[in-house]
RNA sequence: GCGAGUGUGGCGAAAUUGGCAGACGCACUAGACUUAGGAUCUAGCGGAGUAAUCCAUGGGGGUUCAAGUCCCUUCACUCGCACCA
């Protein structure tokens, strides 16, 4: 017997259509469910594969929940404006509004051959004047809560597009769109004051159940830092300027300070001589963007402006830079440098041969068989460690303790009135007896605190320094014969190094020699800190801030990375902002009954070179009155950015066409927020914080119930191609869904989409994977065939079990596990010469969200029941889920021997007693005695034997 | 560099959260039925071995009666962020 998918699914699509089936209603008794995918471009391109899997999944937990009696809302729109739909436009010649209004009806066409339970009723696009009415209004709203303002700011400019880009489309320095190198450029814009928001929007993620990669996005973006702003006197200049760091506690290891290139200062601190310098800098830093400002930093470059800034601690004088590597949007824009502590500081010192000074030592404490004993006494040592390198092979000079077999770099007390350098030369060669050594530098001194010292019977209590330097000749003198007694002098090759030390503070030493010194930005203890000497980080840090607020030279600061949203595109095909410049009024917004500020039809839409929007070359439509004083005055020609509609469209899709506010606060209140939220991971980062901030700014004004609308936000993997690459043209590894449900069908396309692996993964498109899951529905199709008279379940205890696990699985995305399951069923149901219609109910009822046409067509054939979409969804009863009887595995010391089947009733002596007398055990049993025994029950028995 | 994640047969993947590793599917092999089909059914399918068994979850070490799962260490890949002081 064999089916017409196509004319099967094209019955059931018109049915449900015709019916209203998936009609959500307001205000409806039943539970609330309210269930999101993100709405799509209308792109040229048509519905994606990847599109597929995520409406699927969402689609079919929509399809459950209503057959678990709640009232689910799955609604479908158009996120229409925006960049690529104008420029596909551009490219096709045809007005944005009438491509979109094509692709619009390509993707609902495909959409409804898939047969997606969408509430078709409440659909929109953000390009609807009847939809971007309510985004003007609410960015008045913003406007006039004092959150909208215009600024010059530096903006990202990307000369192809002719377009500002926000920050993040100008990720990397350049243009996401085209690729184009980003430059800057002053320019006028529109902005919100999300930056208040920053508090907020972290502390909204405790009211919220995003996955976890999905909060850790957000608070990446907001980039909260917790620490101090410290002021510095300019020498010979009244002013003072204010750095942000977080490691206030390294003040005393600061030896320089950086001004970012821009920072307001720079010209006037400059001294004369050095003018020329600075100027040649700054505008070689403007020439730059910024791609090439991050790509070039593995070379610090700077100028040194002949200042010197006056650090508060100590009253030091230390020189001010400027140099790129300093930020002028974040922070102050200028910071203190601590070379020692800070890998960024300490390479520019190292380049401009400026001082490092280290004010953190790191800090080792004895443990194990070094720990303290307490019946020794506590001594206080200053030794050196010298750290020799062969005179012509990678290896250092080490000794080897005979007694106690330790290895270390060569070791000894530095005596009263020497300096490391001279001890170090002197232990060597009274150790070793090489005489020819060279002393290069001294490295950060560390501690080792509160250890014994096995061969001197001490606790000791030591400060190490380090020196480092090169043997010259191999010529060495008889050393005396206890030092021989002592140890004996081995060549570590360096790569051996760091594994051959004996102890921690060596091993540190001999990481540094070998992976090269730079700052210590390890934890520590304060040295040359006054006050702070001797304390940890957190100690310190407090102890400074008190002190700076105490003295009036700084205070505590919080800084977040985000800024505020840059508002303004110069481009035609976004919501025009209702804002009206008036010579005498300045900026005034529309009357909110003007609205909606509708898109004039243009014959050009394409951007000028100037950088307006093509809005401007529009007189007619420029030119107005001021709401204000009635006097001439002209529109702003900037629109919105494409994230501004998508900021508030579930809010929309609760009360999709009321037309006295963009939704009533009694439809918010019913459907209360969206409980699962699916969409791509790239859109984890900004959209989602645009909207969050959106709706807290709503919920601020009193027009959202929640100040977070969004409860559970899951993203999907991407569908590769089948060569595991992502699918493009160019790649021609494109899988268009039309093909697939013209070939096989959309319940074929929609059960391997869902049984293709971890719905959270990527995954390679595979077509043979897609003909097995037709052959699957193939499969049940033909169950039809088997039908009997009979009553009931013919497999109850599986049967059980599919239910329980579908809908477990369905609940927590585990598509693929939840087909997998019903292939079992189906597998144990094809071995029963026949089956009952309620056998064959079942199955196709929990196959149903995910195939939702073959299973309902069977259904109605075969007259099993009431239609499925309306039907109560399947359940269980735990007890029948259980087996009677089960395998019981017997290990012998954690190795399978042997398996019995036995009753689920058995006790766990029986247990013992049956695994015992398997013959196979036995043999292993033999010659040996019984330890114990692990009985789990329902699962195995562990016999340990010795 | 920092952060997150992944690593299991020829392939996509499972594994009740510490209890028989590889469910389910694909591909493959053999057979059946057939008059060719991209159909269906039966059996097999991690590696070695005639077998009993042994070896296998990126590598190394550890905890445990028992480790894919927990701990330490190391390697590889992917994705974010990237001079954020």
């Amino acid at each position: 017997m064999n089916y017409d998918f196509k004319k099967i699914e094209a019955k059931w699509q018109k049915y449900w259509e015709e019916h209203n089936t998936f009609e959500a209603v307001t205000g409806s008794d039943k539970k609330p469910y309210y269930i999101l995918v993100e709405f799509p471009y209308p792109s040229g391109s048509g519905l994606h594969v990847g599109h597929v899997r995520s409406y699927t999944a969402q689609d079919a937990i929509a399809r459950m929940k209503r057959m678990q009696g709640m009232n689910v809302l799955y609604p479908m729109g158009w996120d229409a404006f925006g960049a690529p739909a104008e420029q596909y436009a551009i490219q096709n010649h045809i007005h944005p509004k009438d491509a979109v209004r094509e692709n619009i009806k390509t993707f609902k066409g495909q959409m409804q051959s898939l047969g997606f339970s969408f509430d078709w009723k409440r659909e929109f696009a953000t390009t609807d004047p009847e939809y971007y009415k309510w985004t003007q209004w609410q960015f008045l709203q913003f406007y006039k809560h004092g959150m909208a303002y215009k600024d010059t700011v530096p903006v990202n400019w990307c000369p192809k597009c002719k377009s500002v880009l926000s920050n993040e489309d100008a990720a990397g320095g350049v243009c996401e769109r085209c690729g184009t190198s980003v430059v800057q450029k002053e320019k006028s814009q529109w902005m919100l004051r999300m930056s208040d928001y920053s508090e907020d929007l972290l502390k909204g993620l405790d009211d919220t159940n995003f996955a976890e990669k999905v909060k850790l996005g957000q608070i990446n973006w907001i980039g909260k830092s917790i620490g101090a702003h410290v002021d510095f006197q300019i020498k010979g200049h009244d002013k003072t300027f204010t750095v942000f760091t977080t490691r206030c506690d390294t003040l005393y290891g600061a030896t320089y300070c950086v001004f970012a290139p821009e920072h307001p200062y720079v010209d006037e601190i400059t001294t004369e001589e050095h003018k020329a310098e600075i100027a040649a800098y700054k505008e070689a830093c403007t020439l730059k963007n910024e791609m090439e400002r991050t790509e070039l930093n593995k070379e610090k470059t700077g100028v040194f402006t002949g200042a010197y800034a006056i650090n508060p601690v100590n009253g030091e004088e230390i020189p001010i830079y400027i140099s790129d590597y300093v930020l002028a949007s974040y922070g102050t824009g200028s910071i203190m440098a601590v070379p020692a502590h800070d890998d960024r500081d300490y390479e520019f010192a190292k380049k401009f041969h400026l001082p490092i000074r280290q004010v953190i030592a790191k800090n080792f404490v004895g443990e194990g068989d070094s720990a303290i004993r307490k019946d020794a006494p506590m001594t206080e040592r200053k030794v050196v460690v010298a750290v020799i390198k062969h005179p012509t092979e990678e290896k250092y000079l080490c000794v080897r303790n005979k007694k106690f077999g330790w290895l270390n770099f060569v070791m000894g007390g530095i005596e009263e009135g020497e300096d490391p350098t001279t001890a170090a030369i002197r232990e060597v060669q009274e150790e070793t007896g090489y005489q020819d050594i060279t002393i290069d530098h001294e490295m950060e001194f560390i501690y080792y605190d509160n250890f014994y010292a096995a061969h001197k019977g001490v606790n000791r209590h030591i400060e190490a320094h380090t020196v480092v330097g090169v043997l010259n000749s191999l010529e060495a003198k008889e050393i005396s014969k206890e030092e021989q007694d002592i140890a004996e002098v081995e060549w570590i090759s360096k790569d051996k190094l760091i594994e051959s030390m004996s102890t921690e503070a060596h091993k540190y030493d001999a990481f540094r020699v070998v992976n090269g010194e730079g700052a210590m930005t390890e934890d520590g203890v304060h040295v040359h800190s006054e006050n702070l000497d001797g304390l940890d980080k957190e100690e310190a840090i407090h102890t400074m801030i008190d002190w700076l607020e105490e003295h009036h030279c700084g205070t505590k600061k919080i800084n977040y990375k985000m800024r505020d949203w840059i508002f303004s595109r110069q481009r035609f095909w976004g919501e025009p902002i209702p804002m009206i410049y008036c010579e005498k009024c300045g900026w005034v917004p529309m009357k909110e009954e003007d609205l909606p500020l509708l898109l004039p039809d243009v014959a050009e839409y394409e951007p000028t070179d100037n950088g307006e929007s093509p809005l401007a070359k529009i007189e007619d439509w420029v030119n107005t009155t001021c709401p204000c004083c009635g006097g001439p005055a002209k529109r702003e020609t900037d629109t919105m950015p494409n994230w501004a509609g998508s900021s508030w469209y579930f809010l929309r899709f609760m009360d999709a066409h009321n037309d006295q506010a963009f939704a009533s606060m009694e439809a918010m209140k019913y459907w209360n927020r969206v409980d699962w939220y699916n969409g791509g991971m790239e859109h984890t980062a900004r959209h989602l914080l645009y909207a969050r901030f959106w709706v807290q700014f709503l919920y601020n004004i009193g027009l959202v119930p929640n100040k977070e609308m969004i409860w559970t936000r899951v993203s999907h993997g991407m569908i590769l191609g089948s060569n595991g690459e992502k699918m493009s043209k160019s790649k021609g590894n494109v899988i268009n869904p039309d093909d697939i449900v013209k070939e096989m069908g959309a319940d074929a396309l929609r059960t391997y989409e869902m049984f293709i692996g971890d719905y959270e993964k990527d995954a390679s498109w595979s077509t043979n994977g897609l003909k097995g899951c037709k052959k699957f529905l193939d499969r049940i199709w033909r169950l039809q065939d088997r039908l009997n008279d009979k009553q009931g379940y013919t497999k109850e205890t599986l049967i059980h079990q599919t239910i329980k696990k579908v809908t477990t699985d369905l609940n927590s995305m585990k598509y693929n596990t939840a087909v997998s399951a019903l292939m079992i069923l189906l597998n144990e149901l094809e071995k029963e010469e026949t089956i009952t219609k309620e056998d064959l109910r079942v199955l196709v009822h929990l196959l149903n969200p995910i195939a939702p046409h073959i299973t309902e067509e069977i259904n109605e054939r075969s007259v099993l029941g009431e239609m499925l979409a309306i039907s109560p969804w399947p359940t269980y009863e735990e007890e029948k889920t259980e087996e009677e009887s089960y395998e019981m595995v017997v290990q012998v010391n954690g190795k399978v021997r042997g398996k019995m089947e036995v009753s689920t009733s058995t006790s766990e002596d029986e247990m013992k007693e049956l695994a015992k007398s398997i013959e196979n055990v036995q043999n292993y049993l033999e010659g040996h005695e019984i330890v114990k025994m692990i009985v789990i029950p329902k699962k195995l028995v562990n016999i340990v034997i010795r």
